[in-house]
DNA sequence: GTTTAAAATAAGAGTCGTCTAACTAATTGT
DNA sequence: ACAATTAGTTAGACGACTCTTATTTTAAAC
């Protein structure tokens, strides 16, 4: 049985892995833990087969270790569903919860029941595909960031790729939603703020604000 | 903020002493743990201002301690009837969900949210009164074994004090559910068996099994 | 090809929750 | 009242996960 902890490394692992090689002083900073905490754990994990490190590679899962993380991903995934359709929290308040949700099933059949009752949802409130979905892979791939888009671009809301309180919050108040459609109107020069249309309203967004929405082009 | 194992100490603390005063050793093999580790354990909860222990009275809950517990009880017994209700799955395979589910909950809110989409149920699947609503305290004291019935009685069933998913499954298939109408035809002699009518069928049931089952006189 | 910056490793330590083995109370039954 | 059972304590240990400080290795920059 691995330790709820395991699961957040190899889960921590599985997103990293998305955007190029896992380096363990990166791990580190995103668990929010010191080098040599990840250095121990990396060799733990290594010893139970879930992950091969290597200078050239950096930390790759192993096949035994994706499986893991996939499952832990769809459930914290499921249950951020969860808490919004069901429970009615609004999408800024479920990552922390999920968090701890997503280690408190035992059996795939519960899981299973999750989805269920979900109606088999493709992807949780921030847009970010659940594994296990057909396509869910395609769809990690497809989408680029707002601020790659330049002035005339139409594009739809694919997710929102930060799980802060804040600007999740931030976002839903003008309505960057996933599926929601936004215009680039202007691009302020210097990395200046990008002027947006959507819903038939026109904001300004900053430069970081725009890099973590994930957009596809129209 | 407290850790799952501490939480699940102070659960069965509470539960035990439903039933008389909590001695150090019995706490032991209701956590399936050595002796020592009750002690150090009680130790630390004492440190905690979660616990007083004394020679004469055993091991009892503070002010604070009970609060924990009894928002354990109630976050369990709420999911369990999430996942009979909601998930659909049997009342004997729930208790273990339950136990891991109930320490993922990080806010009354959620706990609300909650019990509002499960109407505020007043017991658990297996009867056990959810704390926080009105007379769960009374409930709890109010019942009495079915062994203890005499030839004649008529009883309805209040909850099952055991989480035994073999035991649970085995009174499922008899019909003998809490608010089930019982009556007791016969008792074989020298703690013999007891032959009880429910729902039309008349079953012999072992003392052991009678002892588990609370009823409340008709 | 040095220098510098970044990444990794080594050494030593602490907390939490658990164990076994051995010992000392405390109760209880007769 | 004393032997026997039951309860509790002491001592020493271990695994999981974390830390700090210091050092070494590797990679990047000039």
């Amino acid at each position: 049985m691995l330790t709820e902890v395991v699961e957040e490394y190899l889960e921590a692992i599985y997103k990293m892995s998305l955007n190029g090689p896992v380096i363990a002083a990166r791990l580190a900073e995103w668990m929010k833990v010191s080098p040599p905490t990840v250095a121990d754990m990396l060799k733990r994990l290594s010893d139970k087969g879930l992950v091969k490190t290597s200078r050239r590679d950096g930390v790759k899962l192993t096949k035994k270790g994706l499986e893991t993380a996939e499952t832990m991903v769809r459930r914290h995934r499921l249950w951020e569903r969860f808490l919004t359709d069901i429970l009615g929290l609004h999408w800024d308040e479920v990552h922390e919860e999920a968090c701890k949700l997503e280690h408190a099933i035992s059996s795939p059949q519960v899981e299973e029941k999750l989805a269920d009752i979900l109606g088999h949802p493709e992807t949780c409130p921030h847009g970010h595909p659940i594994p296990g979905t057909k396509g869910a892979r395609k769809r990690e791939k497809e989408a680029k960031p707002l601020s790659q888009c330049s002035v005339g671009d139409e594009a739809i809301i694919e997710r929102v790729a930060d799980e802060d309180s804040q600007l999740l919050q931030y976002l839903a108040s003008l309505g960057l939603l996933p599926e929601a459609r936004v215009a680039v109107k202007e691009i302020a020069p210097f990395k200046g703020p990008m002027l947006v249309n959507v819903c038939g309203a026109q904001y300004a967004l900053g430069q970081e604000v725009a890099a973590k929405i994930m957009v596809k082009g129209k």
